[in-house]
Parts: structure tokens; C-alpha cells; sequence
DNA sequence: TTATTAATTTTGGCTTACCAAAAAATTAAT
DNA sequence: ATTAATTTTTTGGTAAGCCAAAATTAATAA
């Protein structure tokens, strides 16, 4: 198995899992990777002879430690370069994911290491995703999705959760970028959209967005 | 073909050819890739059939306008990452090649353009080697390799043309680097080896490491 | 000009990573 | 408890990129 598709198999894997090496299913697998479950199928089983995943068929695969370790090592070259690339060579937050899914795949400890120490070892990314150490380590937060916001409280906006071009555009036209304090005026019951000041301006977000963005209560 | 198999095939005819679109013959291209030429035979057909090398049955291969094109727009890629890793990331001139060899395939105008205005648009990679421009242009000079140097005439070194990191530390260690001065002191008739003065400190440089020198008279 | 050597191409085969379609297993709905 | 829908696996197949060995062609030496 070539090591690009590995990586890709086993970040995808951490990423639907949710960090926590809960079991992850063949479909959620195929749609993120675009390929057919077959295909999924016959992958899982690699990795598991490679002990980085056990796959129980029928029922789900996990990571292993090892696998755990390798995924959080992706991770961290991915949100690295894409520190990298908005902080020293001036690219949008929106830029920066793209250009990061072929550069997270460069193997070179030094390479990392160099970027990071450059950027004072940031613990957070561009879209406010924590970088884990280079042990694997991820600093903890409290952080909740503005969905499970309160009315009448304050908080701060530390991150996204979707990164495509076009919701961080979105973000930026309301001024809802990283760091943006917000207070929270209403929430809709009939259909939990969120209406909030942020930048003493009154805005309207949809229950799908308000599942995008990372907040903390200030 | 994929991408990146393309790119090394197309990168190493145009330097196996010498940049003048001249013909390369299989071994020649075996040798370089670490393939077999049957492989070659394979690929160089599909190349033909992408209209970016002209493949002659049993003769050779050259690039075509296209293929010289993208050749040298891998080329610029590579030098221009390889003059980042050493000017802004701190690497060392025998370190960068390896890692620039990954690098020089993720293909990003924008990333590159970025690279290269942070480094004030260089025209010389860290082993002396021209960096191509947008449009593939390169800078002509009047470099000669030290095995063609007169004795009792100055030079300065201007780059190399042999990346390993063992001649690179060879060189350091003989303050040999780029943009020192040097004289020639003799060159044995027996076997062309050359005695030059460098940093006040007379050294004998074999006739396998003059080839790989480059120099510009002074 | 043969004979020998070297380079090239052909043929047959392998592995990886994918897909399509059919079969089997699981899960959800009635 | 059946039926229906969904997910998963199996089976058969493809294209890319490689190699080994045999056959061909070209170049060199005798
Ligand atoms: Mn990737
Ligand atoms: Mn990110
Ligand atoms: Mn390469
Ligand atoms: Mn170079």
C-alpha cells in the first residue's frame, strides 16, 4: 500500500472517529475518501494486516495505537503547513486547506520541526484546530459549537469545523473570523437558527452554519 | 500515467538532454529513474501518445514545445523550493535537494509565486543551478566547470553540478562553497587533477571534482 | 564483413488502487 | 416476524507502473 493512501485512509479514519478511536463504518469511510465501499472494504483490510486499524467485518474499523499515531502525525503536518501558509506566505484561511492535502503528505521530521519553531510552535491553526506536539499531544479546550450556545451569554470564535471556501468566505463577509467576540441575542425555537451581535452588528445564522462554528464562552 | 511519474520522466530527459531539447536514449533514462529500459520503452510511448515527447522506435527521445515546457516548470519548482528550505527555513545546501524532490510536485502557481517574491525573485538555486522564470526563461551565464579553468587565473565558484550530500560536505570542509574565490595554481598533464589556492590554503581537487564544479572567471 | 557486445523492444506477469455488479449480512420499518 | 432498505462483502475486471526473460535491433570490434 502506497504511503499517500495510507495516510489519507487513517486521517480520514481519526477525523470520523472523532479523535477518540471510536469505530468508524465503511460508508462515512467511502464518501470522505470519494471512493465506492468496496474499495473501502478491501483497504481496511490492509491496514489491519498492517496493525494500524482493527477492522471486525461487518461491524466497523478503529484505530490502533500505532495507527492512532500515525493519523495525529498527519494531522499535525496538515495544520502546520496550514499555519505555515497563512501566517508566513500570506494565503486566506480559505487558501490554505487545499494547498495543505498535498503538503501534509511531505515526510521530513525536520521539515515540521523548522516550520513550527518558526511560528513559535502554535498550538492552533488557521481555522481553529488544535496541532498536536510531537507526541501525538493535543492541548484541551472547552470549546462548544455555537449551536449549544446560550442566549444572553458572551463568547469568542476560536474555530470552523467546515472548511471550504465558500462558508469561510461567508464568515468573513459577517466579520465572524477567528477571535471575533459575539454575544448571543435569541435563539429560534422552530428552527434553532441563532441571531447575534458580533462587531455591533445584528446577523441571522442558520442552524447549519451555527453547527460550524467553534466558540468559548468569554 | 499519474502526475508525478510524468513530471520525473519530463525532469529528467530535459536534464539528461542538457536543456536543448537533444535526444536521450533509454539507458540513459533507466539509469537516472532507477527503472529498468523496458519500463522506459513503456513510458516514453505514453509520452508520445501525450504529445509532449517526440519517441523515435530504437533512436531516442526528445521533448516536444509542451513537455519542454513543463519540464521546465518542474525545474523551477524544484530550485525554487530548494533556495527557500536553505535562505528562509535554514537548511543546509546538502540537505535541500531530497526534500525539494517531494516538494517541486505540488502544483500550486500561487504557492510558488509566494516562494519565490519572498526570496526576491532569485536566479540561482543554492547549488549555483539558474531557476527558470514564469514563462521558463533562464538566465545565461558564462560558467565554466573547473576542469575547463587555465592555470594562474582566477575564478569564483558558482555552483555545482554533483547534489549528493557527501561531495556538498567534501567541499565544505575545503571552505569550497559558493561565491569563494580560487586560483589556479597547476593542473597535472597525468591525470588533469588541479591544484588551486582557496582561503590562502592550497588544495588538490581530482579530476572526478573538477568536473562537478562550477566556475566563473573573475 | 562477420562476430560480439550493447541497447531496445516484446511478451508475460505482478501489485496497487480503484470500480461495477451481484450476493450476503445487517438494520430499520411495517 | 416479515418485508424493505441499507450497508457490507465478494467476485470479476481495469489501468498504471513496474520487473524478468526472451527476442530483436543497432553499434562496435575483430
Ligand atoms: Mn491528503
Ligand atoms: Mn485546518
Ligand atoms: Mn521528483
Ligand atoms: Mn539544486
Amino acid at each position: 500500500m502506497q504511503s499517500e493512501t495510507i495516510e489519507n485512509y487513517l486521517k480520514t479514519i481519526y477525523h470520523i472517529s472523532g479523535g477518540n478511536a471510536s469505530i468508524v463504518n465503511n460508508k462515512q469511510l467511502a464518501d470522505k475518501l470519494g471512493v465506492i465501499p468496496a474499495t473501502v472494504t478491501e483497504a481496511v483490510k490492509k491496514l489491519h494486516e498492517l496493525k494500524l486499524v482493527i477492522y471486525e467485518k461487518s461491524y466497523g474499523t478503529r484505530l490502533t495505537a500505532a495507527g492512532s499515531k500515525m493519523a495525529l502525525s498527519i494531522v499535525r503536518r496538515h495544520r502546520i503547513w496550514e499555519t505555515y501558509l497563512e501566517k508566513e506566505l500570506g494565503f486566506g484561511w480559505d487558501e490554505v486547506h487545499e494547498i495543505a492535502e498535498e503538503l501534509e503528505h511531505i515526510k521530513n521530521d525536520k521539515l515540521i520541526k523548522k516550520l513550527s519553531e518558526k511560528l513559535g510552535h502554535p498550538n492552533f491553526d488557521p481555522h481553529g484546530d488544535p496541532i498536536p506536539d510531537e507526541k501525538g499531544k493535543i492541548q484541551k479546550s472547552n470549546f462548544i459549537k455555537l449551536s449549544e450556545a446560550r442566549p444572553k451569554k458572551n463568547y469568542k470564535i476560536m474555530g470552523v469545523t467546515d472548511h471550504s471556501s465558500a462558508f469561510l468566505k461567508y464568515l468573513e463577509k459577517h466579520q465572524l473570523i477567528i477571535g471575533a467576540s459575539l454575544s448571543i441575542k435569541t435563539i429560534e425555537q422552530f428552527d434553532h437558527s441563532i441571531v447575534l451581535f458580533c462587531k455591533n452588528k445584528e446577523v441571522s445564522i442558520s442552524p447549519k452554519a451555527t453547527e460550524c462554528i467553534i466558540v468559548q464562552e468569554a
